[in-house]
DNA sequence: TTGACATGCAACCATTTGGTTGCCTATCAT
DNA sequence: ATGATAGGCAACCAAATGGTTGCATGTCAA
């Protein structure tokens, strides 16, 4: 299980998400097919999907010489329940607190 | 509008999301309060709370001598709305396509 | 078996990051 | 006015990050 805190960094990283962004657009790719493409050494693809797969966000399979990788979309789901949710609440609060700041600003 | 590449690195933080969370316990603290009970001096606290400021999780008022500080939700909800949820659909066919391939790894 | 292909490992590098210390400025209360 | 309180600025530092290059290993196909 690892901590939301790996996931939260593994998503950091805008080439992450793209990666991300590659596989839920074509499920179970191999290190080269997302490689090509981007502006990047296969070596630094390669240390970009291990901390996706460190983060569970990545899962992959040898076939042969192959490595094929496949999205886990249950931590980013994670993400939205246990986090985002909590924040969702009270947003209505917290957006009507801030206006009526905004609003004593010209007092 | 910040870009959602801030907002998704002002979040990698342990830190910061604790910031936010404490502001979401109580809106409107100065950064005396926020300081409080942080094993970090003011310092490291004002930076976090500028990196959340620029990423426009947080807006602040000036009060006197003091600065309060408010948290914005809105960023927030764009991560769920516009990333998240993109993951949601398909999440399904891409967990069937996971099973698959481990139930295949035993053939 | 031998060459080509797919990936792995390790050392190295520049920059960013998260934090510190020291000092300065502004505002409030007495 | 003056001390205490709230915050700002800048220089510095160690460690983490994102990337590179070079070489090694494993696997497939002819």
């Amino acid at each position: 299980m690892p901590a939301m805190d790996e996931v939260f960094k593994a998503l950091a990283d805008a080439s992450r998400r793209s990666l991300l962004d590659r596989l839920h657009a074509r499920n179970g790719q191999t290190l080269n097919d997302l490689c090509d493409g981007l502006a990047m050494t296969r070596q630094a693809v390669t240390k970009h999907l291990a901390i996706l797969e460190a983060a569970n966000l990545v899962t992959t399979f040898r076939h042969g010489r192959e490595k094929l990788h496949y999205l886990n979309p249950v931590p980013i789901h994670q993400i939205g329940e246990r986090w985002i949710r909590k924040f969702e609440r009270g947003k209505l609060t917290a957006l009507s607190e801030l206006k009526r700041q905004l609003e004593k600003r010209d007092e």
